[in-house]
RNA sequence: GGUCCCAUAGCUCAGUUGGAUAGAGCACAGGUUUUCUAAACCUGCGGCCCUUGGUUCGAAUCCAAGUGGGACUACCA
């Protein structure tokens, strides 16, 4: 595979050398910005100390010595301190020759990197159906898989369903008192929904009752522990914990419910699992490995018989593994998990867990016991903290309702494009089975890409009302460019395998080439950062450029059947490159639209 | 109180080991179709990169302090 950069990085360390006799592996080339001329830049001021010159000299000298030295080196400029290197086309044309034909382009070989990895995401509590946080993490969660993947490394999947607890006590509790019965079936709610219409029945009847202790003189934190629903809720759980059969039943059915409609949302968010864990099995694993702990005096039983571990010197804070009763914190079976899972995979490498921002304390804690414990895997520990989605009013909060619903949400969407493409008038002979097929692959990929292309780490705004665009700096732009090449594409006779040697090509298309020449390393950049924000950027600076090109030069028009049968494999590269950008972010492409 | 994160155009966001005159989309004003899909392309408008100091050839980027916003700091999950 040709390297431009390995290449030009062995001329310019012998140039330093020949010329200077610097010995220096300090040699970085940056993309020449567009408004130079120019394929690679050097900057020389680094260079200045060393050699005595100017960095004008420096640029000079060392332009001077590189196009000497070698003939896919074509010319220089120098602008004070910045050395722009321009390649031939010749050599542009090499690489394309190269990679036209690759469908894998950007993509290592599956599993070539030797590294496992698992990465956890979604995770729901079993409680209500999903909103906006939850898809942001499914889409970042996937897409982060799939950029793993595309960097060779084997990634597994996983999801650790909350499937017990306090809070699905409170919907079954609920459930009991006002239910009537009433099955997915009985009512046509969705599983997840109807389960979540008792959450809320839960909390409004227990805000009643607050209120009412409240009146009644005891403080506001009293009244939240004492009132009598609450009790009850915590009497459940007890219950389920002694293994209570009624109670373990209605358990298991609410939850059978529950996880007929998260199949649903996920199957429409297009994201799936390798293994699904369940917190009900796991929620034990971690009190021995406080036993063992505490043998080893990295944990210390408190006067009040609680187990703690002191983090102050690493400017955390002490924080309680085990409750004076006995039973375990969240962090415990944390603990308990990560181990088990190290256990049961031994080839393992990295654990991923893809979780918001707000429990980053958490995670630095959990990893933090790991390394005390001994665990040499501990370093491989990674918190994938994203931001969390805020609306115009502020932060989402389930209990006050002020969340937007992921299956309203998509569907909404899947209106939003089927109102577009109507109006747009383009899907002549489409069937019925084909158009709601493409109006998922829009609006599904309006929303991956609107919310993909922010960093993840940074929290972003989402306002519903504003309904997502699909002009503009959006997934259908990408979408709706790939369609027309494929367009192209289908109206053109076979495409003949010829290389071009020594055509002469447009600077467009030489740009062309030179963005898909830095697909694979955008690739290996987005995986390191676990950004897929960098990829999508990348996509649309890339989707930009090619429509551009699509607007100046005619390609089936041409008249030249060389330059025709570039500009169609050029087209086709890039139809390619689009492919698999997006496939990376989980967006399907149509190839119609 | 302590710890961490964030602040770039009216709005939403890029700007990645410090590099050239800080960029997009939306919105707003205008233009492009007898030519491969106008969900496109082109032009214009729009900036004390929160403030102040420091580091150096060079700072939106690194450091310090301040201001404003957010999160975390449970024997919750």
């Amino acid at each position: 595979m040709i390297d431009a950069e390995n290449f030009l990085f062995n001329n310019v360390q012998g140039a330093l050398k020949e010329i200077y006799s610097i010995s220096t592996q300090n040699i970085v080339f940056q993309k020449t910005r567009k408004e130079f001329v120019g394929d690679f830049t050097l900057v020389t001021f680094v260079y200045t100390k060393d050699s005595n010159k100017t960095p004008e000299q420096l640029g000079t000298e060392i332009g001077d010595y590189l196009v000497k030295s070698n003939s896919f080196i074509e010319g220089y400029n120098v602008v004070k301190g910045f050395l722009n290197i321009s390649l031939s086309i010749q050599f542009w044309i090499n690489y394309f020759n190269e990679i036209k034909q690759k469908t894998t382009i950007g993509f290592k070989k599956e599993n070539s990197s030797g590294k496992m990895i698992m990465l956890e995401y979604a995770s729901p509590n079993t409680n209500k159906p999903l909103h906006l946080g939850h898809v942001r993490n499914n889409f970042l969660g996937y897409s982060v898989a799939q950029l793993l993947k595309a960097n060779g490394h084997q990634v597994i999947k996983t999801n650790l369903v909350n499937d017990r607890g306090i809070h699905i006590c409170k919907s079954m509790l609920a459930w009991q008192k006002f239910g009537n019965g009433e099955t997915p079936k009985s009512s046509g709610l969705k599983g997840d929904h109807l389960v979540g219409k008792y959450y809320v029945a839960f909390d409004k009847l227990y805000k009643q009752q607050v209120e009412i202790l409240i009146t009644e003189g005891h403080s506001k934190e009293l009244a939240e522990k004492k009132a009598p629903l609450l009790l009850e809720a915590q009497e459940m759980l007890l219950l389920w914990e002694a293994g209570n059969l009624e109670v373990l039943e209605l358990w298991k059915t609410m939850n059978s419910w529950v996880y007929e409609g998260f199949d649903i949302t996920y199957k429409n968010l297009g994201v799936d699992f390798d293994k699904i864990y369940y917190e009900s099995d796991t929620y034990l694993f971690g009190k021995e490995v406080v036993e063992q702990g505490l043998s080893k005096n990295i944990f210390y039983k408190k006067d009040n018989g609680s187990v703690a571990i002191d983090l102050v010197a690493e400017g955390l804070d002490e924080k309680i593994v085990l409750r004076s009763d006995g039973t375990s914190v969240y962090i415990t079976q944390d603990l308990g998990t990560a181990i088990e899972r190290f256990k049961s995979y031994p080839q393992l490498n990295q654990l991923i867990y893809t979780v918001g921002n707000e429990q980053d304390y958490h995670f630095k804690v959990l990893f933090k016991i790991l390394d005390r414990l001994g665990y040499h895997w501990a370093k491989e520990c990674y918190h994938l903290s994203y931001g969390m989605v805020e609306l115009p009013e502020g932060k989402m909060k389930s209990r006050e309702g002020t969340v937007v619903d992921a299956d309203e949400l998509l569907e909404e969407m899947y209106e939003t494009a089927r109102l577009t493409t109507e109006e747009l008038g383009k899907v002549e002979g489409f069937t019925e089975f084909e158009l709601d097929n493409l109006y998922r692959i829009i609006s599904l990929g309006a929303l991956k890409y609107f919310i993909l292309k922010v960093d993840p780490k940074k929290k972003m705004m989402f306002d519903p009302k504003e309904s997502i665009d699909f002009n503009g700096h959006t997934g259908p732009f990408i979408q709706y460019t790939y369609t027309r090449i494929k367009s192209i594409l289908r109206k053109s006779e076979n495409l003949l395998d010829e290389n071009f040697d020594s055509l002469s090509i447009q600077s467009i298309e030489k740009e062309i080439i030179r963005f898909i020449y830095d697909f694979e390393a955008i690739i290996v950049e987005a995986g390191k950062a676990y950004s897929p924000a960098l990829l999508a950027n990348y996509i649309y600076e890339f989707t930009k450029l090619y429509n551009r090109f699509y607007h100046e030069c005619p390609i089936l028009k041409e008249e030249n059947s060389q330059i025709r049968n570039f500009r169609l494999h050029l087209s086709k590269a890039s139809a390619q490159v689009l492919y698999n950008a997006m496939s990376i972010l989980g967006i399907t492409m149509p190839e119609r639209m």
